[in-house]
RNA sequence: GGAGAGUUGUCCGAGUGGUUGAAGGAGCACGCCUGGAAAGUGUGUAUACCUCUAAAGGGUAUCGAGGGUUCGAAUCCCUCACUCUCCGCCA
């Protein structure tokens, strides 16, 4: 969430940064300093109070060491005095210290300055493109037949076995997914990242923390037994691992990785867009993680983009980078890159990677700080990026790399996967 | 799942109602000592918010989390989470 101190120090600045994400609500920036301003005077009646409470409790405790008890009795009525006047102030105080922190997440981060106006998907910037687009023949199969047809994925017995969008790998195309997410994961090891199996559940406190609540409220599965979201995906309990922490600075950049599969209700979404591998309620990604000092997270951001591009270009996939526009990205990030790689059968652009950057907004709300050069306590900024997500990867190789014999692997696959190509 | 024991600062650890934000020790930082180091020794060593703001200072809250009793709670009571031991179950 955004601090509280910025709205205050540049009012202006931050309506006009919102009304890049089409933030419509700009009044919500003054609700939140005039709670602020009646939070600030509660406090200070309270902690009034409350300190004449405190000094004549202890002064009864003198008395009462002392023996004179019939001063204690006294003292003991003036402080029932204090108390009842001090109720209605902590009451009062409570309930707007809870309206501010219900109203300050409704706050989404301020897009960074480069970040273009926009509604949508038109609106995204592209900022290069990279890779060849194969030349395939009109007889051209989509994944969804591909897979069919070597026998790779049974959408169906998911289907019968949990539910559409829980697909069931087979054979070689159970053994892709162990190779790609091999592959990823020592790409990432050997950039320096350090490789994490997290938690696949979190509890409500972790889903806030990164921001998925209450934003994404119905977008999670939810354990109802035990209060759990199942993850939509490992940035979340991997970003927690710092939540409530204050770190050195010389431990800065913290670069993780995990690879872990996402559960996404994908609620509203049907439809052609949705088919095959497009859009599914349970993936596998590797994720990478950063958390950094304030000034570095732009130079962290470019490192990473440069690394998932890297990757995209060892699978040798037409690929393209989206700098978002305000209104198509996320409630948390103040600028994010999307990777999409062209879908040769299905002739469309399918987004496999997002990395973002969230500057303090996520570490605010996790309370993850460094100390500064001055000793001073600090939020920390934290990014992160998919590297990559599997199954529109798996998509666009199976499609892209079909020819009569089989489907070609990359070179840098063969190796994990135990041959070149899958027939 | 059942029974029992726990959860205190960076760490270990004391503390069963009254100047306890918290003894003692270790660690760490700075200083003294030393040719240098070790040992010794002195000082300091949580976070958030409010007030003040040049700095200092002051106030409030925090001893797993939340609630309660009390003039006063780390200490008593309740609920929950987690850890350990034994039993049960199990990959």
């Amino acid at each position: 969430m955004l601090q509280v101190n910025v709205l205050r120090s540049n009012p202006v600045f931050v309506k006009e940064r919102l009304a890049i994400k089409n933030f419509g609500q700009l009044e919500l920036v003054d609700e939140v300093i005039a709670l602020d301003d009646e939070r600030k005077k509660l406090q200070a009646e309270y902690d009034g109070l409350q300190s004449n409470i405190n000094s004549s409790s202890k002064a009864i405790g003198k008395l009462m060491a002392a023996g004179k008890k019939q001063e204690a009795e006294s003292l003991k009525h003036e402080i029932t005095e204090w108390k009842k006047s001090l109720e209605p102030v902590k009451q009062q105080a409570e309930k707007i210290e809870t309206k501010l922190a219900d109203t300050i997440v409704l706050l989404p981060n301020l897009p960074a300055a480069i970040v273009p106006k926009g509604f949508g998907a038109d609106d995204n910037e592209v900022v290069r493109e990279g890779g060849k687009k194969p030349n395939l023949s009109d007889d051209a199969l989509p994944h969804w037949e591909l897979t069919k047809k070597y026998k790779l994925i049974d959408f169906e017995l998911g289907t019968k076995i949990t539910g559409s969008g829980f697909p069931l790998y087979t054979g070689k195309g159970a053994k892709l997914q162990r190779a790609l997410i091999q592959y990823f994961l020592d790409y990432n090891t050997s950039a320096g990242y350090t490789e994490i199996i997290p938690p696949f559940m979190v509890n409500e406190n972790s889903a806030f923390a990164t921001g998925q609540l209450p934003d994404k409220e119905g977008q999670m599965y939810f354990v109802n037994e035990d209060k759990f979201y199942l993850i939509p995906t490992s940035e979340v309990p991997v970003t927690n691992i710092y939540r409530d922490t204050i770190v050195k600075q010389d431990a800065l950049p913290i670069k993780m990785t995990a690879y872990s599969p996402c559960f996404r209700r994908e609620a509203g979404s049907y439809g052609k867009d949705v088919r095959g591998l497009n859009r599914l309620h349970q993936f596998e990604k590797v994720e990478i993680v950063q958390i950094v000092e304030a000034e570095k997270s732009y130079d962290a951001l470019d490192e990473m983009v440069s690394h998932v591009e890297s990757l995209l270009q060892s699978l040798q996939l037409p690929y393209r980078i989206l700098r978002l526009c305000g209104g198509d990205m996320s409630f948390t990030s103040a600028i994010t890159y999307d990777f999409e790689v062209f879908s040769a059968a299905q002739k469309r652009w399918l987004e496999v990677s997002s990395v973002s950057n969230f500057e303090s907004y996520q570490a605010n709300r996790l309370k993850c700080r460094y100390k500064d050069d001055s000793g001073k306590s600090q939020l920390v900024h934290t990014l992160n990026g998919s590297s990559l997500a599997l199954p529109r990867i798996v998509a666009c190789l199976f499609e892209n790399n079909q020819t009569d014999e089989g489907i070609r692997l990359p070179d840098v696959l063969h190796k994990y996967f135990g041959a070149a190509k899958i027939n």
